[in-house]
DNA sequence: GTGAAAGCGCTAACAT
DNA sequence: ATGTTAGCGCTTTCAC
């Protein structure tokens, strides 16, 4: 039942060639034609073939986005970034979330694979040196968000100097045992975190105690509240405790308060807490964090990306934005 | 640089329908044959080209969903189960999200555009007369969410029944005063609630009293947080307060939790409040609600979507399930 | 078992 | 200004 512009050509009494222009706009057409081509096309309800279209023009109009996992705080603030971005444009969105990590360099190559999308979005998503190279040779471009790779464009945070920052406030409040709560594996992230965690205790004259960081197998996914929940017992059960913790996501700080709660500790009292991205429920959780600024970083990875799709072979740029430590309750600072 | 059939067809001596043969394992192929052609397929890394494949089988093995906005608890709950009933068939997803509520219907037509998908999954999406028969006269089939439409298969919970029990309970409670918070304009199931709030009222003996009532509009989308707290304001704002409150989501229960509190009210002292969905949130809010089974409901509508994909023409069925009451701190319950 | 060739629905060069 | 026609890359019928 549905229509080609075959139809049209006939119903209008020209080729599709013209129909073509008409539809797409394209000059040289006469007025009273494209009138006759308009009228045709709406009288037989005509659309479009996407994939015909797609097929024709070498090029889908669409960009891929594979993201760890949907239903997770942080990867929500960078979709509708991405999502309010994309409107602004004419692409449309696939979506490839990984039900396992395992499965990840599958629904990679599935989103690059060729005449499905214009462009690719890599969120959080670890590049093996095999991947990579298929990437880089494949047309679509790439953007990387919360990761890096040279060969790519990227947009992420100083996690360094975020797991810097977060210490080095603990420090200032006067913390004298300070802990650090990763995920195992340890995403990059995460160590770029740790590391900075390492360096603000050097800094500050103290010694970095392995027994003072804790980690659990991510059984969902990295940087789960489960993993938080279960490193903070860790640290509990330890013989001696901290007094404050770095945890190297708000989920997995979230899932420590729990263990807080439990264990009958007080926050900030006991322990104070520094989580890391600030997603929408720490706010109302009163828990002090670093901010990412997922939104613009989602706006950002799009523009970025389209820019890439009208000008191939641009020189490759890494945006590097500064996380913004966010004082709230279970820090123990004063006011807020 | 990417290779096509054609190039392994050279490679391996044979012609393109051999090729196609053996890469959708076809019978009819000789061991021979094919083991020459996989390999010809792996020395020139052959990928095949998705949207001419889309032409070609009239089929595109992806399934549009359209949500009113990506970026909130209830959605994700859906998209969660949608997500991982996906990974095991082979479609792909395309989101559509429309930035604005004005945007629905060309993000639906969008969606459903000729070649694009092979289905259709709408999340309580209003589907005016005219965007509905459009739909029904297109091809891809589409599952309703949250919504209904004796046109087409839908899964939804018994809203009516849901606001009944709601406020069942606060009566129950002992709760004299019970009020409701609405959105503005008011969405299907929005309505439904309301109506067994009534009915609830009605069945206790109560009348129903309209300055009990409150709604704001809604700026973002329906059933925001923002909508909930302005709504409490101004139920705070009137002669005789409610000493209870049925709010119409979770969403815009924790806005009214937030004016409440920055009235200095107890919850559930000087008000109880139930809400509904029971998005995560409201677990660590404590937050009494109805249970919206979303993940199963994701499931549940992929499953009968790619059932009408497989086997089209087959009858319609509306399926309602039950919210289940979720009883928690908030509307003053005895216990946990 | 394998190949030739006709689509799938559209676009775009090239003619006229 | 409009039409003819050759693709885009794959699938599939029909011969052989």
């Amino acid at each position: 039942v549905a229509s080609t512009i075959y139809d049209i050509a006939e119903e209008a009494g020209v080729s599709t060639a013209t129909v073509s222009r008409v539809l797409n706009d394209n000059p040289g057409v006469t007025e009273k034609t494209r009138q006759q081509v308009v009228e045709a096309a709406e009288a037989l309800d005509y659309q479009p073939h996407a994939s015909a279209q797609s097929l024709a023009r070498q090029r889908t109009n669409t960009i891929a986005v594979v993201v760890p996992v949907l239903a997770n705080y942080f990867y929500l603030g960078l979709m509708r970034g991405i999502q309010q971005a994309l409107a602004e444009t004419d692409f449309d969105l696939m979506v490839y979330a990984p039900s396992h990590p395992s499965e990840v360099d599958t629904q990679v190559e599935r989103a690059a694979q060729r005449g499905r999308s214009d462009g690719l979005l890599l969120l959080s998503t670890p590049l093996n040196d095999d991947l990579a190279r298929r990437l880089q040779h494949a047309d679509p471009p790439v953007v990387l968000v919360d990761t890096q790779h040279e060969a790519f464009e990227s947009i992420a945070v100083d996690n360094e100097s975020g797991g810097y920052d977060a210490t080095r406030h603990l420090v200032e409040q006067g913390r004298q045992r300070i802990g650090h709560i990763t995920a195992d594996p340890e995403p990059p992230p995460g160590t770029a975190r740790r590391e900075g965690y390492q360096r603000a205790l050097r800094e500050s004259g103290r010694t970095v105690d392995a027994s003072l960081i804790a980690a659990c197998e991510q059984q969902t996914f990295v940087f789960s509240e489960e993993g938080g929940y279960c490193a903070m017992q860790r640290l509990l059960d330890r013989d001696t405790r901290p007094d404050a913790v770095f945890a190297a996501s708000d989920m997995q700080a979230l899932g420590a308060l729990r263990a807080l709660d439990e264990a009958g500790l007080e926050v900030p009292g006991d322990m104070a807490l520094v989580g890391f991205d600030d997603i929408e429920l720490s706010d109302r959780t009163g828990l002090t964090t670093l901010r990412q600024p997922v939104y613009d970083m989602g706006r950002m990875a799009i523009e970025r990306l389209t820019r890439r799709i009208e000008q191939p072979g641009q020189p490759i740029s890494s945006t590097i934005l500064s996380p913004e430590l966010i004082v709230r309750r279970t820090c123990g600072a004063a006011g807020g």
